[in-house]
DNA sequence: ACTTGACCTTACTGTTACAGGAAGGTTTAT
DNA sequence: ATAAACCTTCCTGTAACAGTAAGGTCAAGT
């Protein structure tokens, strides 16, 4: 009875042991990323410790901004034992590019909004340069 | 007759000349972002030089990542002489914060992404570190 | 006159990853 | 008995468009 091991807890449960929303639990399982959950006599979903373990997996895998359906490959992956983990090293190098890509683009638009919010010396609208900047093709 | 100014184009015309796809100005139109266009005999849009520049500005706030309910904004301000260009460079200072804090959180996941892609000298799935560290609450 | 191709129109669907809310059933605590 | 706190499904909304369908228009060529 004091044993900390759930063999079956409800959505609200799982919810908060892997700090994913129910809402978004549900969806997860509407869109194939969750298994069909059992359903106990009154109709409400009834989770195990596996279902921790996969959500956690979700859950870190959309930290790192990788799309669901990326985390149904991994997940995929993860399931067939016979599979290499070459696929899991591309999508993480993946990501990691498309990360980086962002990061670069971000960094010039930094630098273009730094040079428009220092552009206006002025307090009236008729004289602001920054919307006379933004009426240029390009920034000088 | 040998005036390049166009009194009147139709919007594919418009599309051209400002880089933004015809789908996208009726979309513009639709929300209000652009005035409702007059109509010609056939029912074509017909648009002006004045049109040109609020669809130019437009853009150019995009490739800024401005949202198109502050493009609004901006708009109103702009054409409301009396008022402070104030609001404008708060508005351009909170979108510069926003990619200042964007690229901060993209950089943590960077180093996490790394560190993952890094992790895993072997080949087969069973013993991939990446999954293993998918599978932690946090990446050591 | 007729057809072909390049335009134009509206309207509906799909995208991503959920969040909010309605309407109603169940369980638990007082 | 009743109220709070759960659970369920289903529908809508988000941001900024892109794709597609179905149909009208216009200019050029045969």
């Amino acid at each position: 009875m004091s044993e900390s091991i759930k063999r079956a807890m409800k959505i609200s449960q799982l919810a908060k042991v892997t700090n994913v929303a129910s809402k978004t639990i549900r969806y997860y399982e509407d869109i194939g990323l969750l298994p069909t959950a059992y359903r106990n006599d009154n109709g409400y979903r009834e989770y195990s410790a596996s279902d921790v373990e996969r959500l956690v997996f979700i859950r870190r895998c959309r930290e790192l901004k990788i799309p669901l359906e990326q985390i149904k490959t991994l997940i995929a992956v993860q399931l067939d034992q016979k599979s290499s983990c070459q696929e899991v090293d591309t999508l993480i190098e993946q990501q990691l590019d498309k990360v980086r890509k962002t990061i670069a683009e971000l960094t010039l638009l930094e630098q273009t909004l730094h040079t428009l919010a220092t552009s206006c010396p002025n307090d009236r609208v008729g004289d602001c340069q920054i919307l006379k900047n933004l009426q240029q093709e390009k920034i000088s």
